[in-house]
DNA sequence: ATGGGTCATGTAAGCGCTTACATGAGTGTA
DNA sequence: TACACTCATGTAAGCGCTTACATGACCCAT
């Protein structure tokens, strides 16, 4: 068992300022540099502070300086493949910028029937709110008091004025089903559309229509489907189309890692990629450039989003101007599994 | 460009109280449930704050009752498959017992040059340490100051008492190559160990000795080799073996994701896995399921280290006993890359 | 009636900082 | 020699809460 021992009474600014012999507001400005202090004074500070192991108390600092050095992050969930780029990128900016980051889940069972504590607000000095984390209704409040926070991947409900970083969708999607028809002449495209009511997810559709639409494929139904971004979901999903034996030619799916869901049950059906079908994701994980075969994507930058969106939000905090709406431009990435041969 | 706005006042518990007739000290009362109050007034307390939309603020919370109910946690960076387990884990967890998690990278660039703010200390009521991401002095730091503290996949130098969770290495890479050796009749077993110092990759390294000792296997230093854990260094590294010709029947390479740069590095080589050369990992990240040929390693419960780390910070917290020491269990998965065939 | 409880609430003292304002010493100019 | 500055530092008032303690009101067994 390890022992249990009383903390010794961690040192105060008050302490600091009695050994180094000044008063605590010479102690604070030499900590932070607010005001000219005497060299020598500043050095018998520093040595204080050295010989005590001070370090300032960080609510008793937020309490007095209204703010807080640190930025929320309001996620459905930490992990999934999807949030590392994100996360990395938050990360890094907020790191550049000073921040420390505190870490919300929201699809997490709330702590006993409690509401989930009050949100990051007050604890924070600013919010990244990632799809659907929030309702409107928390929305439109922090939109309402001018709280700084930004969008990750979520246009806001009309009315709520909050700056948004995203990706351009539909454009990819459309580029990606375009190769597919016109280098690989597929006709019957089965598209796996993700979550209902995901925006990236509606505008991966338009484009996917938009395509067929240009080259005058007739839209078939039967040929979009749901179910998810996730391999398992997605896996389900191709599992029980090809029982029903429905006839396509490729699969264009709304997302990397529904992708190998989507391989998974191609290869267990005994139907060969590229050869027989064509199959294309979107997002660009790292998996998509070492999975076999190489996946055909588009390119999501997603840790861009996430840096950009740290830029975006500390401007807020500073309370300098921003653009409402950033849209990160993908990039169509040709690899192997629609059949072409990567170099 | 967004308007900016000037935030109203955010309302006070002060207001809350002037609201409902009482005083700050019953609507704190009611809003923490520390002592018993009428029903009627709490209810008047209650409307009060809905009104206003009260939240209480952190840092004064913090302050005045010397609990900031947040984690701290400590990694080197964010991103990388092998802690997205590790995350959920530890925001699971955290979650259940009520706190937020405060995360710190800390491999980072520091802030042009002013060194990192103090910890996360004062600023959390636990802190949670991936390997290597504090040196002994803050180690020896944090046990002589009794901050609650727990060390992940790090035993704690000498002489600093602080409790650690991590994993069963040596045991699962003896059995690992043990199937190599009886089952596959390999001889010539390449490992690829971790970054150096390293203490998981220490233990590996020691299973592997022993399973072939236990063969009657003689060691060769020239199959041992460096590289760190991750995919491009592990396919740099056997790409430049494989220049040398070095000639070898299997490979264990020291984690899961250094194991996809090996194979990537053979298939590049023209070497075909498994059928001329048995590969191995550790870990058993999501990917080694999906992986083609799917991927025969040891089951780390990453994911397990996570939430038994909380629980046993959250006990500390509690200055509740805690043992010192958690050793959770590896696993054997054997599937398709050392040869053998999956169902 | 009366003293000792229990209950509900108020009063006020911090928690450890930041910062506006006051003070006083030194410097340069008329 | 006196006045107006600048510089360095101290004084003290909060920041928005929690909580020990004080205060009444009310009830029950003497």
């Amino acid at each position: 068992m390890t022992t249990i021992k009383t903390s010794p009474a961690r040192p105060t600014i008050a302490d600091v300022a009695e050994k180094a012999g000044v008063s605590i507001a010479t102690v604070s400005r030499v900590l932070n540099a607010t005001a000219m202090v005497d060299e020598e004074t500043a050095l018998r500070v520093r040595l204080a502070v050295e010989a005590l192991d001070y370090r300032p108390h960080a609510a008793a600092r937020t309490l007095a300086s209204r703010k807080t050095d640190t930025l929320g992050l309001l996620l459905p969930e930490i992990s999934g493949a999807f949030f590392q780029p994100l996360l990395r990128g938050v990360e890094t900016a907020a790191s550049e910028a000073g921040y420390d980051l505190l870490v919300h889940t929201t699809r997490n069972p709330n702590t006993r029937g409690m509401p989930r504590r009050p949100l990051a607000e007050h604890n924070t000095d600013g919010l990244l709110v990632f799809t659907d984390s929030l309702d409107a209704r928390e929305l439109s409040r922090l939109s309402n008091t001018g709280f700084p926070a930004v969008l990750l991947y979520q246009t806001p409900p009309s009315g709520i004025d909050l700056p948004v970083v995203t990706i351009e969708n539909k454009n990819g999607a459309r580029r990606i089903v375009d190769h597919l028809i016109e280098v690989h002449g597929c006709r019957r495209i089965l598209f796996l559309r993700g979550p209902q009511g995901h925006e990236d997810s509606g505008w991966r559709e338009q484009g996917y229509c938009e395509s067929l639409q240009a080259h005058n494929i007739p839209l078939d139904s039967s040929l979009i489907t749901g179910g998810g971004f996730n391999r398992h979901e997605a896996r389900q999903a191709l599992a029980q189309l090809l029982d029903k034996g429905l006839a396509f030619d490729a699969v264009f799916a709304g997302a990397d890692d529904a992708a190998v869901g989507v391989l998974l049950a191609l290869r267990q059906a005994g139907r060969r990629v590229p050869d027989e079908i064509a199959l294309v994701g979107f997002d660009d994980q790292e998996f998509a450039s070492t999975m076999l075969p190489l996946l055909t994507t588009v390119r999501a930058p997603t840790e861009q989003v996430g840096l950009e969106a740290v830029r975006v939000l500390v401007r807020l905090i500073r309370k300098q101007p921003v653009q409402p709406r950033w849209v990160l431009p993908t990039e169509l990435i040709i690899r192997e599994s629609c059949g072409c041969h990567s170099h």
